[in-house]
DNA sequence: TAACAATTATTAGTATAACAAGTAAATCTA
DNA sequence: TAGATTTACTTGTTATACTAATAATTGTTA
């Protein structure tokens, strides 16, 4: 049914996916904000559910255990998060955003609109539903269990 | 116009577009198959486009310099490619694939194909034109020049 | 209850790829 | 011819992914 060849639709995921990353970098990097684009979305997703723990917070970003383990440690440094204990199961770790945490993500809520902007120009609100029904199908298709 | 955040595209992009990636490489794993999926990406693009230089095939491939560098020599080991000298311009090398290499990359075609009816599940061709397109908008908007 | 299994987080080691900066050779240009 | 540009390479650093193993805790079941 379909013609062409899986270059054909993951050479150009893989290609919009990198640039997309690269670009919000070179953001990131020219008003000298210390973040790389996934500890952002760690810092971000943190935000929207404010208390996780790191398997929880792991499955959110698509990271596993270890990377985020790592990824924790060097946000903790930098003073944007912190781990709590957990009140019930003490094998767990619950984390949240410290105060300058939570003031990172608002500070970069603006840059962050630009990068959407520029990105959708040329685009309707209908790509945008295709858009998300068609990602979000094939990553569902690629489900291993 | 959009509602929706920064989020909401690129979280989704990244996801699966790192979910595709790792399919594929544990498909390629499971068959015992010595190749990472980038290094695939390298030698497909050589398969359809037999006689590059660096610069090209890093252009073609969204790699800088000294990455394909690298992963050139990665691959010229395992014996997939080689260099030549270019016929006019000594600072060039040509690079092609070796009988190995071309056989490797035909070798992997039908597990490739699998990816591609695995992943496409459930949408039509259709939807294939719309992710190409909005992708590749997506993509020349964050052009940096 | 005791033994075993599963879960959570961590640690360590390795590999891949991105990025930055600089070098050398060749080519182009003014 | 002198200087600028291009091409490929080298080196060093960093981020992230993957694997395997460990310790602590919790859940399950015989």
């Amino acid at each position: 049914m379909l013609k062409e060849s899986f270059n054909q639709y993951s050479f150009i995921l893989d290609k919009t996916a990198k640039r997309v990353k690269q670009f919000a970098q070179n953001s990131f990097s020219a008003q000298g904000i210390d973040l790389t684009v996934d500890q952002w979305s760690v810092l971000k997703t943190l935000y929207e559910f404010p208390l996780l723990t790191h398997k929880e917070l792991a499955d959110k970003c698509g990271k596993d255990q270890p990377t985020l383990t790592r990824m924790v440690d060097l946000l903790l440094k930098k003073g944007y998060m912190k781990r709590v204990e957990h009140p019930s199961d003490r094998r767990c770790l619950h984390l949240q955003l410290t105060d300058l945490g939570g003031s990172k993500v608002q500070a970069l809520a603006p840059l962050v609109k630009d990068f959407r902007m520029r990105a959708w120009e040329n685009l309707s609100q209908e790509d945008f539903e295709h858009f998300t029904r068609i990602l979000n199908t094939i990553y569902n298709n690629l489900e291993t269990k």
